[in-house]
DNA sequence: AAGTGGTCTAGACCACCAG
DNA sequence: TGGTGGTCTAGACCACTTT
């Protein structure tokens, strides 16, 4: 009835827009149990079934889910190997077993001329580079430099990342901002010099290198990862090494 | 209003069953408009809003897509690279150029106990082994092992694998299956000898080993493949020899 | 029994595209 | 101008979960 368009958005756009904005405030924890369908409809002042249409955008998007007969509740924060291809030893039917993050330091740095005409960016813009170990089992599995424009993430604090579970966490729980993958590539490399210290690898050693470009929800993109992984045939190489 | 429900599925389960069956059989070729929403709705006896859930269901799918006051339309056939990442070499900005596929062979062999639990058939049952070539500007890039339920595709004719652009719209041309990746896992390797000599490079050469399960929309695993990948590295090799 | 999400209808108006 | 998909409403009944 009222709640007249503010932007010539639909209705359902903006009440996905508050909700996500909640979920980034933590108003609504995960696992939280949301209000009904229909309560939220006289909460926006619109029907029940814009507020399903929101709803079900969000659960396709991974920020929701739902339960018939229970009701719809906020899904786990996003780890940084969100939506990627497993790459850990072992067969594919298992899961990945829960792999733990060392965060290894955080700098300011300026894109080069390529990676600011990925990010979007002015050239040589002030960007943050951030690095990080993986390990699964206590053992070394990958390596990741992350690369953040500053502009859009000035306030980002070397805490949240001591104490998150990644980074992708951190930018949806401090920034609002919920990521996924926009294009990603794959290659066998041998391991350079500095990668493979910080993997305790040998240089030169055959790893995957995976390379990504993520972006928001609304298509701009805002965070460049490069990763280096430790296949399972270095697995096997490195249990004899111990 | 009638239409009762014949098997306790949703109407616009049906609709969607019965819209897929028709892009099978190609009733509609790819690219071709679609009746309205309301003469769809008119044919199926039910409301304009069963067929567009259905509609858009299949959108998200990838089966159709929509343009905004033109219609609905028929999706390309999902070729056998859909829904993975890049491998070929160049920037992450590239779309990856057409892939050329040349067919190698198929053979009828036995599941190993592995594979038959993977795809959820009996210990040693019946499959077809399909070997494939993808070339990239004349250059080999890839080579690919796939693994069908026999009992399944009974009737899979070698002409059409001859003749389509992959294995993927062999099954959803022939036999009404459309697929999607259900797990998948890379690995960085050294080539072996026979691998090594179909992508024409040396045994042991470092390569992205791809393996990946693949099952249709009801979620039944009917696919296994494994592809060997030379990346740029490689690619820069390569041309030295020629 | 009460409350939730899941499905379905009938009707309305808008935004976009074509002739 | 007419037809298309895009949005939105108000109401109904069903299936499932919890109390």
């Amino acid at each position: 009835m009222n709640a007249k368009s503010l932007l010539r958005l639909p209705l359902y756009e903006q009440i996905k827009q508050q909700i996500l904005q909640r979920v980034a405030d933590s108003e609504w924890d995960s696992n939280e149990l949301l209000p009904s369908e229909w309560d939220l409809a006289e909460q926006f002042s619109v029907s029940q079934g814009t507020v399903r249409k929101a709803l079900t955008d969000l659960v396709n998007d991974g920020v929701l889910y739902r339960q018939q007969g229970r009701g719809t509740f906020v899904a786990e924060p996003l780890d940084d190997w969100a939506g990627m291809s497993m790459v850990s030893p072992g067969m594919l039917r298992e899961k990945p077993d829960r792999l733990v993050r060392e965060f290894l330091g955080i700098q300011r740095g300026h894109a080069s001329d390529e990676l600011a005409a990925t990010l979007g960016l002015r050239r040589g813009a002030a960007v943050h580079r951030i690095r990080l170990l993986w390990r699964q089992q206590g053992q070394i599995v990958a390596l990741d430099e992350v690369t953040l424009p500053l502009e859009r993430f000035e306030a980002l604090d070397v805490r949240w990342l001591r104490q998150s579970v990644g980074v992708w966490a951190v930018l949806q729980q401090h920034f609002g901002v919920r990521l996924r993958v926009k294009a990603e590539q794959w290659r066998a490399i041998g391991l350079p010099r500095e990668e493979a210290q910080l993997l305790h690898a040998r240089e030169g050693e055959p790893a995957l290198f995976y390379l990504r470009l993520a972006e928001d929800m609304q298509g701009q993109a805002l965070e460049w990862r490069e990763r280096w992984c430790l296949t399972g045939t270095l697995g096997l190489s490195r249990q004899q090494e111990q």
